[in-house]
DNA sequence: TGAGATGTAAACAATT
DNA sequence: TAATTGTTTACATCTC
């Protein structure tokens, strides 16, 4: 009991806090956590320091060289740890096409990284044969040949873990050359001895239980919604991929990584399986726990056979990659464009000062690095999440949530400073949905927004629930706890009002409540001033951000195909709500409407129920039979930014 | 260092 | 009776 406690404790602990026991050694270095995020090689996560004993001085035994091999992964991101943020972080900052962008660069950063250190192995090796070779004349014909065996078995065993990581790379998505492309030493490898098929026994540990896994997923016949297959041979011919035909991308840009499918290949150890992770079924929509491999073998060949509804889930994947793929393309070149414009030097790297922990688990993005920051010149990034400029660095989550949501971060955004909930979900709503993401907000700001996107402002407990669970591919999982959480703060927060309707119980929000508890104005708060304007340029960039977000907003959303009917409705309108941050001269507000965006205008309230005064006994007024009604709340000295009135908009 | 905000866990009662 | 809903408390962490 206690140790099951125990163990959801960790899994969800948000921001890894080392209240948590016996876990220091996750959260005391960057690359034992960049070795938790990758979680691909299953090491034992003490946060060994990969990264000084793979680059150090290029002397290394082959033991030594095997164990670096064996933890290339955790080693890679580690090299870049040092100057990165928390995947968490990151995603906060960046958007995902410029996270997408940063990602290709640090791959092409890593190879070349690798290929160097791989050179250099070989030209010691060479030097040393050499010398042996020399100054075997004075030496014994048979110790001689010994030592020449040595060395030359030496150096095919480095050849050969060359061609390993390559193919580790390739798999990850971290390379996506054709080994023809391979240059350098990478060019002197055997590559054409391994075919695509050999994939699965290269990646798999020695003796490592990993059988079962492939084996079922060969059974099924299906490709896993092509997650796994295409994770596993980016740069491999369809050939290894079983019988299920696959959904060609009709963009052609199959090398393009998504979240998910990122995140299912860093997870992939030995014994383990793409679709298995923390005890849990990771299959779209089935959160099934297995205590271990095969019993979640078991149940991916009875729950998830190739039958219809596998296969439609399948598709919805495949088409969920697709789209993803497609945004971030398009995001890519939108953000191209707009660096061109603005005159910046996207391929400057200027990493982040700060020492990164990336979150375990976070696989997402635990790749990517601030190496391409698209925006030098000390501009703070755009607040697309906007919590990112001024969240703190703190240790990596440990949880589950982990690659995917790399555990919380204690400060969500939305609450203070500049980020509107609203404009932030409209902008990334389908990332949300569909990556294992947790979102930058607080519950508290999560439950207003699932509130105030209904027409008349009030949901029921389950409505709330599936609003989270509908919104954030996030909230899928531990249900448990964060369902606890979201009654907790609807209990805690004065804003948020019950009121006993025909149907039950409903919940609205009380707006100037949840203004009053929002942090001072910027102002008149010289710290948050302070905090807010961390760049100098911040004020006008994000005021032109804020602009530029109302006008691009998610292209998605306008596409029929995309998008559930009345998402995008709902989202575009509430553009502001919680955001803007005070202070913010933001003419447009971030919404597309511009003329309800005056500051007068205050937003839609829910006027549930009266209010005493007395701070005592307003909160819970029983069963108010008022039904909520909109109105105007709140003196504008409570308003930042005025809320949108989806109702009105709408019609 | 303390206050406030937030997240998580848990116990408990009321309701469905 | 079990599940859901709602309230409350406790604790940890983080930021200011």
């Amino acid at each position: 009991m206690m140790v099951e406690s125990a163990s959801e404790t960790i899994r969800s602990a948000p921001s890894g806090q080392n209240g948590v026991g016996g876990l220091s050694g996750q959260t005391d270095g960057g690359a034992g956590a960049a070795g938790t995020a990758a979680g691909s090689t299953g090491r034992d996560g003490t946060g060994r320091d990969t990264t000084s004993s793979a680059d150090s001085n290029g002397e290394m035994s082959p033991a030594e060289l095997l164990h670096f091999q064996q933890q290339q992964v955790p080693m890679s991101v580690a090299m870049m740890s040092q100057q990165m943020l928390t995947p968490q972080q990151m995603q906060q900052i960046l958007s995902p096409p410029q996270l997408q962008a940063l990602l290709q660069q640090q791959q092409a950063l890593m190879l070349q990284q690798l290929q160097e250190y791989y050179k250099k192995q070989q030209e010691q090796l060479h030097l040393q044969l050499l010398t042996q070779q020399q100054a075997g004349k004075q030496q014994p014909k048979e110790a001689l040949g010994n030592k020449q065996l040595a060395f030359q078995q030496q150096l095919l065993q480095i050849q050969q873990l060359q061609q390993q990581h390559l193919l580790n790379l390739q798999r990850q998505g971290l390379v996506s050359l054709q080994p023809s492309q391979a240059s350098g030493p990478l060019q002197t490898l055997p590559q054409a001895a391994v075919c695509p098929t050999d994939l699965p026994q290269l990646w798999k540990g020695e003796g490592a239980p990993g059988q079962p896994a492939e084996d079922s997923v060969r059974q099924e016949g299906l490709d896993l919604a092509g997650t796994a297959a295409t994770a596993t041979s980016f740069a491999s011919p369809p050939k290894v991929s079983p019988p299920l035909s696959h959904h060609p991308l009709p963009n052609g840009q199959p090398t393009v990584l998504t979240a998910r499918r990122d995140s299912s290949s860093h997870e992939e150890t030995p014994g383990s399986h793409p679709l298995y992770g923390h005890g849990e079924c990771k299959w779209p929509g089935c959160e099934t726990l297995c205590e271990d491999l095969g019993q979640f073998i078991k149940h991916l060949n009875t729950e998830h056979a190739l039958d219809d509804r596998s296969t439609a889930q399948c598709r919805v994947q495949m088409q969920v990659v697709q789209q993803l793929e497609i945004q971030l393309a398009k995001e890519s070149e939108r953000l191209q464009a707009m660096m061109a414009h603005l005159h910046m030097r996207p391929s400057e790297p200027k990493p982040f000062s700060q020492p990164l922990n990336p979150v375990p688990g976070s696989s997402s993005f635990s790749k990517v690095t601030v190496s391409a920051d698209p925006f030098p010149d000390g501009l703070v990034h755009p607040p697309t999440s906007a919590a990112a400029p001024v969240t703190p660095l703190r240790p990596p989550g440990l949880g589950s949530a982990s690659l995917h949501s790399g555990g919380p971060a204690r400060r969500r955004s939305s609450d203070k400073f500049c980020s509107p909930i609203s404009s932030e979900l409209a902008q990334n709503h389908e990332f949300y949905k569909n990556a294992d993401v947790r979102p930058p907000f607080t519950y508290a700001s999560l439950i207003r927004q699932a509130i105030l996107e209904t027409p008349d402002r009030q949901l029921t407990l389950n409505e709330i629930y599936n609003w989270f669970t509908r919104m954030f591919a996030y909230f899928r999982r531990n249900t448990a706890t964060w369902k606890n959480a979201v009654r907790h703060n609807l209990s805690l927060h004065k804003c948020f009002v019950r009121v006993e309707n025909v149907k039950g119980a409903v919940w609205t929000v009380d707006e100037r409540e949840y203004q009053k508890r929002r942090p001072p104005k910027m102002t008149g708060s010289p710290t948050l001033v302070k905090n807010m304007i961390s760049g100098l340029s911040y004020g006008a960039l994000n005021a032109s951000y804020q602009a530029a977000l109302a006008e691009s907003s998610f292209p998605l959303l306008s596409s029929p195909g995309m998008l559930n009917p009345g998402s995008a409705s709902s989202l575009l309108p509430l553009s502001q709500d919680d955001g803007g941050a005070p202070g913010e001269p933001l003419p447009s507000n971030g919404s597309s409407s511009p003329p309800r965006l005056s500051p007068p205008q205050y937003s839609h309230q829910v006027q549930v129920k009266e209010e005493p005064t007395e701070a005592g006994e307003e909160r819970r007024p029983g069963p108010a039979l008022v039904p909520p009604t909109p109105s105007i709340v709140g003196p504008p000295e409570d308003r930042d930014l005025e809320e949108e009135l989806p109702g009105e908009e709408l019609s």
